[in-house]
DNA sequence: GGTCTACTTTAGTGATAACTAAAATACAGA
DNA sequence: TCTGTATTTTAGTTATCACTAAAGTAGACC
C-alpha cells in the first residue's frame, strides 16, 4: 500500500484514529469500541497505520498502547476534524487543558494500569 | 464510492487533478498526456471526480474542458503540491505537456466557437 | 440525413484490499 | 515451568475498484 491518502481512505482507519486521537488506546480496546471487527482485523491496520508514522506504539507489559501522531496528521487535521464533528473538537480541548495541568509525565514503565 | 478521501486517494485521479490544476483541459488531452490508459477510464475518472466537487466541467462545442475546483482541494492543497513539487514529479510533467501538446496538431479547422 | 470528432456509458475482467478464523508469539504471574 | 491474557501473523475468502473493449450519445459541418 502506497501513500498516506491510501491509508487514510479507508474509514475503519480513520475510526481507528479518532479512537486514539486523544488518549493513548490499548489495542484491545480499539476493537472493543469498534465492535464489529475482529481483532486480527484490527491489528492490521494499525499495523499499517504505524508503518507510515500515522500512530505510534508503546509497550505496556502484554499489552500495547497506541496513539495519534499529530505531527504527522497535521496537514490533514481540519479535515478530519470537521469530518469528525464538534463533538471531538471538544474532547481535544479538555483532553489538552489537562495535559497543561498534568504537566510533566513520569515516563517510568508501567506494570499496570488502572482500569478506566 | 463515498467520500473525497477515497477519491483523492488514487493516484491517478491525483494525476488527473494535478493535469487541470493550472489550466482547463478538454477530456481528450488528458487522455493524451496520461497516455496509458484508455480514454473510456478517464472519462469515468472524471466523472467521479466531478461528482464530489473536485472538478468543474465546461462544454465547448463536442469537447467538454475541465478545471480543477480549487476551493474544495483547498484542505489538500498544501499537502498535494508538496507531493507533485519534487524534482521527479516536474520532469515527469514536461514529458507529459510536450506529449500533450504534440497531440492535437491544427489539422483541420478549429471550432468556430474559439479559444480564449 | 449522414459523417466526423469528442466524449460517455455499459458490461465484463483481473487485481487488490478488507475481512475472518485460526495458529503463533509475547509477557506476567503462580 | 505452565497458564492465562493480549496481541500479531498467516492463510484463505469476498467485495470492490480500476481497468478494457465496445456500444452509445452529442454537437459541428456537409
Amino acid at each position: 500500500m502506497a501513500g498516506i491518502l491510501e491509508v487514510l481512505a479507508a474509514p475503519r482507519r480513520r475510526e481507528i484514529l479518532r479512537l486514539v486521537w486523544r488518549d493513548e488506546l490499548p489495542a484491545g480496546e480499539i476493537h472493543r469500541a469498534l465492535g464489529d471487527v475482529t481483532f486480527g482485523a484490527v491489528s492490521q491496520h494499525l499495523r499499517l497505520l504505524e508503518a507510515h508514522g500515522l500512530v505510534s506504539r508503546r509497550g505496556d507489559a502484554q499489552r500495547r498502547l497506541y496513539s495519534a501522531n499529530r505531527k504527522a496528521l497535521a496537514p490533514f487535521r481540519g479535515w478530519l476534524e470537521a469530518m469528525w464533528g464538534d463533538a471531538l473538537y471538544k474532547l481535544k480541548l479538555v483532553a489538552e487543558l489537562e495535559q497543561a495541568r498534568r504537566g510533566p509525565q513520569p515516563k517510568g514503565r508501567r506494570t499496570r494500569r488502572s482500569r478506566r
